[in-house]
DNA sequence: GATGAATGAGTATTCATTCAT
DNA sequence: CATGAATGAATACTCATTCAT
C-alpha cells in the first residue's frame, strides 16, 4: 500500500531498460536495424509499444542505447593498463580475450558489424552520439578508440619488438595488418557460425596464436 | 528513322534495366535494402516510378536480379574446368582472380556481405527463389555452390595434396579454414575501404598467396 | 504532531488544486489546450500524474474547473445589483473594473479568447457543463449571462438613457455596439500585450470613458 | 493513351494543393491547428492520406503554405503604392478594403487570430519560415510588415496630418491607437459572426470612417 | 495521499505498388 | 514506352488515463 520507494522505482526502470533492449539486439542482428519494427520488439519482450518511449525516446536512440552498453562491456574486458606492453603470454591472452568477447557476445557483434557496413546507419549514429554527448561513445569512436589508440598502440608496439628478434627481413607492419585481417576472418566467421563447435573455435584460436607470436 | 528492330528494341530493354539495376545497388550498397525507397532508386536512374515496374515485378525482384547479374559474372571468372586439379601456379592466379573480383565490383559485394548478414533478408531471397525458379540462384545456392561444391573440391584437393609435400605434422584442413578465414578478412578490409591504395592491395595479396602456396 | 482537522485536510486540497489549476493554466493560455499535455502541467505544478487524477478527473474536467474559478471571480468582481441603474460615475466606474480585470487576469484572458475562438471547444465544454450540471456555468453560459442578460441589461440601459439627452440623431444601438466593439478591441490589444505599459493602458481607459460616457 | 504533359501534372497539382488547403483551412479554423487530424483533412477533402504528404512535407508545412497563399492575396488587396498619402477618401476606401478583405476570408483570420494567439506555435511558424526562406513570409513578419511598416506609415502620416486641422488639443497618437484598437474590435466581433448581417457590418463600417476621417 | 510504470487507442508519416493518361 | 498522381497498409510515435504499490 505504501508507495514504491525510489529506489525501487529505479531497479524496475533498470531492469526493464535491459530487457527492451535484449528484444531489440536480438532482432536488430538478426533483420538488421531498419527491417526491425518497434511493435515486435515490444512484442517480444512482452510489454506495449507505449511502454517502450517511457525508456527510449525511439528506434535511433535505443540503438545508441545498446551500443553504448555494450561498449562499457567491452571496455570492462579490456581493462589491460598495466605497462601498455605485451609480453608473448600476454599477447596469447590477449587473442583469447578476444575471441571470448567475440563468442560471448555473439549477437552484439552480429548487429555491430551490420552498422559498421551501411554507411547511412553510421553517419545517422555519429550525427546522434555527437549530438547527444562529448564523451567517445559512437560506434566510430569506439572503432576509433579501441581498434586504433589504445590497443592499436600495444598491438603495434608488439609487433614492432619482434622484428628486433625476427630480424631485416621481417616486415612488422604487413605482419600486423595481416594479424588484423586474420582476426576480421576470425571474427566474421565464428559471429556467423550457427552452431557453436567449441573445438575448432579453440583450435583457430590457438592457430592463430602460433602463427603471430 | 526506320523503325526499330525487335533485337534493337531488347538491347534497349537490356540497357534499361542494368541502368536501374546500377542505381539501385549503389543504393542498397550504402544505405542497405530496406532503407533503401524506390524513389531514389528511379530519382538517381534519371527515370520514373512506373517505368522501373515496367522492368522489375518490385523491389525484391530488383534485388535478385541484381545478384543474378553478379552471379553470372562470377561463374564466368571462374571458369577454370579443365582438370579440377590447382597447381602453385594457378593457386596463386586464382587468388589474385578473388581479389581482382572483389576490388572490381567492390560495391556489389559490399551488398552481397549485408545481406549474408541479414537473416532475414536471406531466407526471403531464398523463398522468392525457390518459388520462382528450379535453378540454383539464391545467394544460399550461390554460396553453396560457390565455396561449397566447386570452387571448395578444387581447393581442398590443393591443400589435401600439400600434405604429401609436406608430411605428417600438416593438418590440411586446418590449412584450409586458415586461408579461407584469411580470404574472408581480405574480403571484409578492403571491401570496406574507401581509398583504393593499389601498392598496399597488391602487397597483401602476395603476402597470403606466399602464406598457403 | 497532533492529526489534522478535517477542515485542514480540506484546506490542504484547496491548495493543491489552485497549484494544479495555476500550473495548467500557464500552459493552457501559451501552448493551447490541446497542445499542452499533462506530463507538463504535472512536473510544472511539482506534482505525479497521478495525483492529478486524484483531484480532477481528467483534462476536460481541469480546464471546466479553471474556468469556473475565473467565472467566480468575474462574479464577484461585478457584484453590483443595486437599482440596477448606471449613473455617469457608475459608467466609469465599470469600464474601470473590466480593464482592471482583463490586466490582473491576463493569463486567463488568454485562454478565454483562444477558446471562444474554437468552435470544437466550445461545444466540449459546453456538453461537459450541460452533462454535469444544472448551472449556468459554461463558457457559452457565462458569455451569455456575462454580457447579454445582467450586465448587458444595465449597459444597455444605459445607453437608452442617453438618447434623452442627445436628442433624436443619436442612435443608442449603434453606440452600444461601438462600444462593445471597442471593449473587445482594448481586450485584445491588452491581453496580448506582453510589456505592461501602465500610462499607455490608463490613458486608453480614459479615453474610452470620455467617448462612450 | 499518350502520356500526361508536364503542364497537366502541373495542373492537378496547383488544384489538389488548393483543394487540400481549403479542407484544411477549415478545420484548423474550427477546431484549431493542434485539435485537427491529417485523416480529417484528408477525408474532408476527398482524398488518401498519403496524398497529401505527395503534396505537403508535413501539417505544419500544410499551416505554413496556407498563411502563404493568404499571405501573398493580401499583398495583392492592398496594393496602394500611389503617393503614400491617404486623403480622406481614400482613407474611407482603405477601411473599406479591410472590410471588405476580413469578411471575404473570413475563415482565414479565423485561423490567423488563432496563431497570433498562440505563442506555441507562432514560435513554430517562425522557425519554419526562418529556416525555409529569406523572404518575408512569415506571420510575424507579415504582421510587422503589414501592420507595421507598409500601411502603418501611410496610416501614422494620416493622423499626424489631421493634427494641422484639428489643432494643439489633438493627440494624434492617442487618435491612432483608438482607430486601431477599433479596427481589433471589428475584426474580432465580425470575424466570428456566424450569420452574415450585411446592414449591421455596413453600418458600423461607415460609423468607423466617420469616427477616424 | 502519492508515485510513476504501464497501457492502448489514436495520430502523423512513409513507401511499395497501381493505374489512368 | 513513360509518367507521376493516387492509394493504403504498415510503422513510428504520443499521450490521456489506469493501477499496483
Amino acid at each position: 500500500m505504501s508507495p514504491r520507494t525510489p529506489q525501487q522505482f529505479e531497479e524496475i526502470r533498470e531492469e526493464k531498460k535491459n530487457l527492451i533492449m535484449d528484444s531489440a539486439l536480438e532482432h536488430f542482428a538478426r533483420e538488421g536495424y531498419h527491417a526491425t519494427t518497434i511493435t515486435h520488439i515490444a512484442q517480444h519482450a512482452g510489454i506495449s509499444k507505449g511502454l517502450m518511449y517511457n525508456y527510449f525516446s525511439g528506434k535511433e536512440d535505443l540503438l545508441a542505447a545498446i551500443i553504448q552498453r555494450s561498449v562499457s562491456e567491452v571496455y570492462n574486458y579490456f581493462d589491460i593498463d598495466r605497462d601498455g606492453k605485451l609480453s608473448d603470454y600476454e599477447f596469447e591472452f590477449f587473442v583469447k580475450k578476444i575471441a571470448q568477447i567475440l563468442r560471448e557476445k555473439q549477437t552484439f557483434w552480429r548487429l555491430f558489424f551490420q552498422l559498421l557496413m551501411q554507411a547511412e546507419v553510421r553517419e545517422q549514429l555519429l550525427n546522434y552520439f555527437i549530438g547527444a554527448s562529448s564523451l567517445m561513445k559512437s560506434v566510430n569512436d569506439f572503432k576509433e578508440e579501441f581498434f586504433v589508440s589504445r590497443i592499436m598502440k600495444i598491438i603495434t608496439e608488439y609487433f614492432l619488438r619482434k622484428k628486433e628478434l625476427k630480424g631485416s627481413g621481417y616486415d612488422p607492419f604487413l605482419d600486423l595488418n595481416m594479424f588484423i585481417l586474420t582476426i576480421k576472418g576470425f571474427a566474421v566467421t565464428f559471429i556467423y557460425m550457427d552452431d557453436d563447435d567449441e573445438d575448432y573455435f579453440n583450435k583457430t584460436v590457438n592457430h592463430i596464436i602460433e602463427l603471430y607470436k
